[in-house]
DNA sequence: GTAGGAGCTGGAGTGCACTCCAGGTCAACC
DNA sequence: GGTTGACCTGGAGTGCACTCCAGCTCCTAC
């Protein structure tokens, strides 16, 4: 199965812009071309793609995922390199949940408050 | 209790060019001058700067939190509005959790998927 | 055979959130 | 009274991750 570069972007979640920018930068591989020019994505190119929208969303920076391309490119024998990566990104994502449970917290209070003042009509509270 | 804009900076964990910019753009009230024209900030200031970096951290876009400040800015009328914003936001942050929680998923996947590699030393899984 | 739509390239432009800089002031200490 | 260090201002520069554009090609449908 082959896709166009407009079904890869609706698959991945991408816009096209994004899907030729990223491989200008090397953090895809260019895809094969149809018969007139234009890319054609294999599976395998949309399996790639929608990992690497889950690295995007974790906060994963551009540079590292090309770091991580390049080591997969490089086959089997970076996988122990790989594995690390994906390891200490997990940590660095299981940390920023942590962060924005703890400022959670924080949201919780402050909206609790605010029911105070509107209920008590406590002055200068404005925080 | 007053800080000088390096003690702020320490206390907020902002840098004190960011202090600045933050009062340039309206996101902070010019904070008191001391005799020699120097920012004194109070700890009402040190506090409003703290739940800042909270919204911060918890991806709010600066606009959004200048639109709060200006609110704030108005006074106990517009508690409502700034209880509506923060409800909306903590909904959006809770959403953020929970797309984080789902890609550690694939993250624990891709991680033990790397482990079986490493040890039955399967060919062609480059992933 | 031509009009329309998808896609192509190289390069410029955008928005966000800072970050840095030059050139200056001010207070304190030696 | 000179040097040092923290701070001041307005404005320019940075890094990131796209996003847009002009001008082109190619295929399809009428």
């Amino acid at each position: 199965m082959t896709y166009s570069i407009a079904q890869a972007a609706e698959h991945s979640g991408l816009s096209i812009d994004t899907l030729r920018y990223y491989e200008r930068i090397g953090l895809v591989d260019p895809p094969a071309r149809d018969s007139g020019g234009r890319r054609s994505y294999s599976d395998d190119d949309l399996g790639w793609l929608v990992f690497l929208t889950r690295l995007r969303t974790t906060g994963m920076p551009i540079r590292m995922m090309r770091e991580y391309a390049q080591l997969r490119h490089r086959g089997a024998a970076t996988a122990g390199r790989r594995k690390q990566m994906l390891f200490e990104h997990r940590a660095s994502v299981r940390a920023r949940i942590a962060e924005l449970q703890s400022c959670l917290e924080v949201l919780d209070y402050k909206i609790s408050h605010y029911g105070e003042i509107e209920h008590t009509f406590i002055e200068g509270i404005t925080a």
